[in-house]
DNA sequence: TTGTAAGCGTTATCAG
DNA sequence: CTGATAACGCTTACAA
């Protein structure tokens, strides 16, 4: 008996290993050792006691305490820069598949487009002990690359680069798909191409897009002709401009195309086009970046290029468990196929 | 010193409460008097002395050694039946938000549609020592009453009900957003009404908004006369077949009409206008549940029911938050109202 | 093979 | 107001 009053067990909770213990009458450890080490260090007969005991007290140990007697957690952070983009979503799905199927369990931080928030996302999970990260956003906001360095947890970036931090990286071949689509377009008879995009700033996967879209341009140089303009929120009129300045260009015989870098950007054009009165597939060819549920429905229905998401979200989260087991080597970078969806939009009536 | 050796402390990690006790001179009991009852008994330069080391190393309190000691996590746990459903994900940001502001993080767990793996969501988040838990699965599955009545946690319901289970239950008002839609659609001439579900099983919500068309049909009775039919996925003849009959019913001069119980439905249901080359709001009148960013696009733009979905999500944390906070009484009922949007599928031309 | 006890990073009780 | 010290639930040397 102990002088003091040790703190009151809370009546009806959770049994602990303690419980378990005690009613197969043996040490914790030894339970302990059931979970951890069965067959190698345990007698049959008090395997089967313990085993019992923990069936009828419905026992199961407390990852929390596990994760702090440890030191890891089985836990993974995942950061998105905006639960609301489907591509996260799908990307988040991905990965959360193949953590589960691996033991591990997701802890997602949404930033909600407030990338200044991305360090206090990164401590957070840290807090909880996570065993790596899985990043969907960076590039603008500052800290995080240092966050991220300060905790030394293995960082797998997915679909945006950063330029200080050695990671494994995954992503789309932005190179290809964009090659894909202009390749198509140009099949099509497109001579005049207009390339729309959200405002660059610092996010890869956009410059990266650009980038391409010149590289094709320039393969061509000379028959094929494209400008590349960035689509601003509420900014309408520059929209429907460059439209018609494209259209104007363009010869007869030779319809204009447009590509569009997301989805975001894909319903800005689709809104453009019905203001304007136009019609895809008709008063130009279009591809947008992004297989949304929606694209079929669209006028004559939008070809795009769909992003193998799911595989993505799969890939990074394979790379950072086998960065957990030990893999050693320099930062990976995988880049994944997309495949073109044909549909009306940029096909010949 | 100790005869045994110590378990070797893992070189540079995170400081903790003994590392900044010993760089204040002070004991670990001070520093975290420090984080939990600053004002109240620290004296002033004890206080400084503490705050400048904490400064120096960096420190925060570690959450999870918070929480095996507190018993209490400030961990909710949120469980979505399908985290690809942008209803879900939109909950999800409000929920997520007002967490947040109340100093929570959301532990996310998607269903990714298996709803018997509800049990297990269930388990694992507890494992965690979440605090309570937001729903947003349930009907089908077994065991998740039990799961939740038996780590006796709070819990709110979002947009599906359980029979078995006492908790406060927010969702939006179906009956009077149904009655919203048919009164608009009446208004606008249409007699013979035809409501497109999903197949209703034991999702609370389905059966709320179908009963509710029955409802209004009911109250003009006579006039109006309407229909159920079950939509199910790769059943396009059965649904070619149900509109097809509808516009058979209708008397000239009268449009029928078409409500859509959600978001899938809608989609299904405009696949199946282009393959009857008919056109919204000509053949038929349309309204459906759940405002999409695509409803604008579709032929003359989707009439929808716009769920206050932020404002579901935030209230679900704030009842939840409430209840951890201590409130006691009987399971609230939040039932918030809809939005008509109006667009072209369902005006006269 | 099993038990003992230290330690993971906190909080809370009790004595000064 | 401050410091020891026992818990929280678990793992893991080390001893037996």
């Amino acid at each position: 008996m102990n002088a003091r009053a040790p703190r009151q067990k809370p009546a009806s909770q959770r049994a602990t290993i303690a419980d378990v213990a005690a009613a197969a009458g043996v040490s914790k450890a030894t339970v302990s050792r059931f979970f951890n080490h069965r067959e190698r260090l345990l007698s049959p007969d008090i395997a089967a006691r313990v085993e019992a005991a923990i069936a009828t007290l419905g026992y199961s140990p407390s990852p929390m305490a596990q994760a702090l007697s440890r030191g890891k957690s089985r836990l993974i952070g995942l950061i998105v820069a905006d639960i609301t983009n489907p591509y996260s979503v799908a990307v988040l799905r991905g990965a959360e598949k193949a953590c589960q199927d691996a033991g591990y369990l997701v802890m997602l931080f949404n930033l909600g487009n407030d990338f200044e928030r991305g360090r206090e996302a990164i401590d957070a999970l840290a807090g909880y002990q996570v065993d790596g990260f899985i990043l969907n956003t960076l590039g603008r906001g500052a800290g995080v690359v240092d966050a991220v360095a300060r905790h030394g947890k293995p960082v797998v970036l997915v679909d945006r680069r950063h330029d200080g931090m050695e990671a494994d990286f995954v992503s789309l071949d932005n190179a290809g798909a964009m090659a894909l689509a202009c390749e198509h377009l140009r099949d099509g008879g497109a001579r005049e191409f207009l390339y729309l995009t959200e405002p660059q700033h610092d996010v890869s996967t956009r410059h990266e897009r650009a980038a391409a879209f010149g590289d094709c341009m320039k393969v061509h140089a000379g028959v094929l002709h494209g400008r590349v303009v960035e689509s601003r929120e509420d900014a309408n009129d520059a929209l429907d401009q460059a439209l018609c300045a494209l259209v104007g260009r363009a010869s007869p015989g030779h319809r204009p195309a447009v590509i569009a870098g997301n989805a975001v950007v894909t319903l800005r054009i689709a809104t453009a086009m019905t203001r304007l009165g136009w019609r895809f597939g008709d008063a130009l060819s279009f591809v947008g970046f992004d297989d949304t549920e929606w694209a079929p429905l669209v006028g004559p229905g939008l070809s795009t290029i769909a992003q193998p998401t799911d595989a993505i979200g799969r890939t990074a989260a394979t790379c950072l468990i086998e960065r957990l087991g030990g893999l050693e080597g320099p930062a990976r970078q995988l880049l994944l196929p997309g495949q073109l969806v044909l549909r009306g939009s940029s096909l010949s009536p």
